[in-house]
RNA sequence: GGCCCGUUGGUCAAGCGGUUAAGACACCGCCCUUUCACGGCGGUAACACGGGUUCGAGUCCCGUACGGGUCACCA
């Protein structure tokens, strides 16, 4: 036996890569390389009825687009594959075979129906349900009576009464079970396939994982893994569970929720950068020693202690998140924001996708107008709305601003002087609102906020005679006009 | 309901028997900017409750409450 680290993550390809899963391969994949150990990826397909189309490549692909790689298992091969568990069914089959020779399992020919009468039964007596064993000892007469009537056996594990599975979790402390909770479980069903259970304890053993990482939900599963390693006389890896990520309203982040987006191809079509998110998922249940917060992938390599994970679950804060990735954009060069949200104004018909020299030049200006503030690559769409709408309103905050009784004065004395300007260019918008200050003496927010909410429609917004600039003179005086028209 | 896990500000969280109970996000205020954004500074805000143990409990133990997970021939 070798203390080298093995570490797994295993997918089922029912689905695409979405922020639980990804949080479970990032910790496995930190851990893998902290230790200097190895990570591997299997494919847990063997519900074929659940499995999408694409979704494996779609997760492999997102794995990697994090920045999470794996050395060993799918499409890169070692000495323990396949990695596809339904390319190991011989495998299965032989230990299979080797439990059902000692007696320690059993062929089990309970229809769907019948099982679900008895469960309903204990129910009503109010037990917990739980298989009650009719099929543990059949003679060999009644299985082949069985056979005759074209059942199909499933084959179920023995489970040792009075015992307690107690295991040391890396994350939580001593957990255990008692095993008179457990009925005797299925491990191969009626179709042939091992169930999860018994080949995820198969494949953790055969590939030698030697710590196996992954959500609280697997904690009630642990017992039944243990069985399998006990029947077979193996020692078990080491356990570690780690805390759920949970929604606003506290609830394990599920497909269905809508108020966060969940998966990871989501955040990639938004522009959101995967460092941040890598950051970012990181402090979901596990914090650093320190106030620093923000890390590259390299550094939490380094610094990853698995006994800082924590036990109480994580809500998803996705105006956290923004902040981060606003603090990974202010790293990026001009053409990288550029690459980042220039699809999205395409995208949303906001320019043209075959740009005159001109239209680029205004483009990029505008872009330049909101960098410091931008959170993510889509919302360069809505931050710059006001530049595409036709008509502008205003809300009570804007209206407080425009009923000041300076404004007339001071936007008839701007709107004056712009009708003058030669070159509309921000160097030259600029000094006429120094202008209006000096003719009408007003200066500061009572000069600045009318003009800015005139023409921009809001009490908040960018640079001013750039957006004024932006918008140009025709749309700037037009609306000039309209707030004068009505504040009369 | 049984079993399992958890409970420090709105959120992420530090804390590992003695602290003025960190820090970050969000929020609010101030400063910078003649406005806004960025940035800087500051502020509001927390140990679920009840019993123990202890000279001393956010920290240890036991209950209660609340929250979550899981109870498949899904993974």
């Amino acid at each position: 036996m070798t203390n080298e680290v093995r570490v797994r993550y295993a997918p089922s390809p029912t689905g695409y890569l979405h922020i639980g899963n990804a949080r479970t391969a990032l910790f496995n994949y930190l851990y893998a390389k902290h230790n200097n150990g190895t990570f591997v990826i299997r494919i847990e397909d063997t519900d074929a009825k659940r499995n999408v189309e694409g979704g494996e490549q779609s997760q492999l692909d997102y794995l990697q687009w994090l920045g999470i790689e794996w050395d060993e298992g799918a499409g890169r091969g070692g000495d323990y594959g396949p990695y596809h568990q339904m390319q190991r069914l011989h495998i299965y089959e032989e230990y299979v075979e080797e439990l059902l020779e000692k007696d320690l399992a059993y062929k089990c020919y309970m229809t769907a129906e019948e099982l679900e009468e008895e469960r309903e039964a204990q129910r009503a007596r109010g037990e917990v349900p739980k298989y009650s064993g009719a099929h543990s000892n059949l003679t060999k007469e009644e299985q082949e009576q069985f056979e005759a009537e074209g059942r199909e056996p499933s084959i179920r594990l023995r489970v040792p009464q009075n015992k307690t599975y107690a295991f040391t979790d890396i994350v939580r402390g001593d957990i255990s079970f008692d095993a008179s909770d457990f009925g005797d479980w299925v491990i191969v069903k009626k179709n042939g396939t091992p169930t999860y259970n018994f080949a995820v304890a198969i494949d953790d053993y055969l590939m030698k994982i030697s710590h196996v990482l992954r959500g609280e939900e697997h904690i009630s599963n642990t017992p039944k893994q243990m069985m399998v390693y006990e029947a077979f006389g193996w020692t078990t890896p080491q356990f570690g569970h780690m805390t759920l990520i949970l929604n606003e309203e506290r609830k394990k982040l599920s497909k269905r929720d809508n108020h966060i987006l969940q998966f990871i191809s989501q955040y990639h079509e938004r522009g959101y950068l995967p460092e941040s998110l890598f950051n970012f998922i990181t402090l979901l249940g596990w914090s650093p020693v320190g106030e620093e917060e923000l890390f590259t992938k390299a550094e939490l390599i380094d610094i990853f202690d698995q006994d800082r994970l924590s036990t109480s679950p994580a809500v998803f804060d996705p105006a956290k998140l923004k902040w981060m990735n606003n603090q990974y954009i202010k790293e990026l060069t001009f053409e990288e924001i550029l690459d980042m949200t220039v699809p999205h104004l395409e995208k949303a018909g906001r320019i043209s996708e075959n740009r005159s020299e001109e239209e680029q030049k205004w483009t990029e200006e505008l872009i330049r107008l909101y960098q410091p503030q931008l959170n993510y690559g889509a919302e360069i769409v809505d931050l710059t709305e006001l530049f595409f709408k036709e008509t502008i309103e205003y809300d009570d905050e804007a209206m407080e601003v425009l009923n000041g009784e300076q404004v007339p004065e001071v936007l008839e004395a701007f709107k004056r002087n712009l009708d003058q300007l030669e070159e509309f260019t921000p160097e030259n918008i600029k000094p006429q609102m120094k202008a209006v200050q000096k003719e009408t003496g007003h200066k500061g927010k009572k000069l600045f906020m009318p003009i800015r909410v005139a023409t921009t429609g809001q009490t908040h917004g960018p640079e001013l005679p750039n957006a004024i600039h932006l918008l140009g003179y025709d749309v700037v005086s037009a609306r000039l006009q309209n707030v004068l028209d009505k504040l009369k």
